[in-house]
DNA sequence: ACGTGGTGATTGACACGTCAATTCCGGGGG
DNA sequence: CCCCCGGAATTGACGTGTCAATCACCACGT
């Protein structure tokens, strides 16, 4: 594995056709996403990070949720989680309050406005990922996206401890 | 096509099994795409759109083009390449010049500063990518990455011009 | 010559993300 | 008692993106 010299050199670059394939494929599943994220926004008026947040909380016992059980449920950090409250907060879709147990902890809870605005954009939404992503695909695209998907995954896990740790 | 009723409601909405894949698909790519972005930014300094920008003076005869032409080459918007530009160049990445032949055009050109940035990014990042994507799949995999991103593009191009026209 | 409409580019307002402080508070040592 | 540590959450600064004005200037039509 550790060959000579002049293989060496040309194997950490990736060729013409794996660059022409990286490109296609990130800069399709970035116009893939921007749409999706447009519809969302003309049909129900919420950006992905409210359905994210409102589907936690819809799932959740009670419609609530400890702020930070809510961040590492839905995989983001606090802070952003924070700030993107604070713009659902003045919206009327959630609201925030005092955690009687813990010091300086907050439970976020659905207002009843948040509920419904994500009880109506679900089936939207739902539709539009059919549309988009799954009617494009044949069954066997579809498996292997995900198989894919699964791999990278898998490698980035592995790969990302050095730099990002997590 | 205009099948009866029982099965015309479920077709509308992905399965269980549909919906993990995209959504195993959808926060892969995401993932991805922040590792790599955090990469050439630690590396470089530069963000995935000072890449582009950077990439498209570097190739354009004289190191120079048209803010309009600039745009499309890369795909975006007016509005956001202005924005960009305008954080670029106070970096001292690219500067700007009225354009003598079109009124009111802009001519955009690399600063030797950028172009040197640009030359140290390079390498690293197509490195990054081999690392980060082509390493992770098998050839069988890569190809298949390959005709997923035709065929979801191939799909967005037709239906998008309904919603979002372009 | 004077509106009127384009086209090219910039601007402003605002949403979203990240990173680095900062605040609040509840424990231990000394 | 006081100080400092550490976890929870917020805040501020700033880069980035989108959308809707706005600006500058040309062409043209009567």
């Amino acid at each position: 594995m550790t060959e000579a010299t002049p293989e060496r050199r040309r194997r950490q670059l990736p060729t013409a056709e794996e660059l022409r394939i990286w490109r296609d494929f990130i800069e399709t599943t970035g116009a893939l996403n921007s749409q999706l994220t447009s519809r969302l926004q003309v049909e129900s008026s919420l950006s992905p990070g409210d359905y994210a947040v409102l589907l936690a909380l819809s799932e959740a016992p009670d419609q609530q949720m400890r702020s930070s059980e809510l961040a590492s449920h839905i995989g983001w950090e606090r802070s952003r989680l924070s700030h993107h409250l604070g713009r659902m907060e003045r919206r009327g879709l959630i609201r925030r309050q005092e955690c009687p147990t813990v010091p300086r902890g907050a439970e976020v809870l659905l207002t009843p406005s948040g509920a419904e605005a994500f009880r109506r954009a679900t089936v939207p939404h739902l539709r539009a990922i059919r549309e988009l992503f799954v009617d494009a695909l044949t069954p066997d695209q579809l498996r292997a996206a995900g198989e894919i998907a699964a791999a990278l995954r898998a490698h980035l896990d592995q790969r990302g401890r050095g730099l990002t740790e997590r």
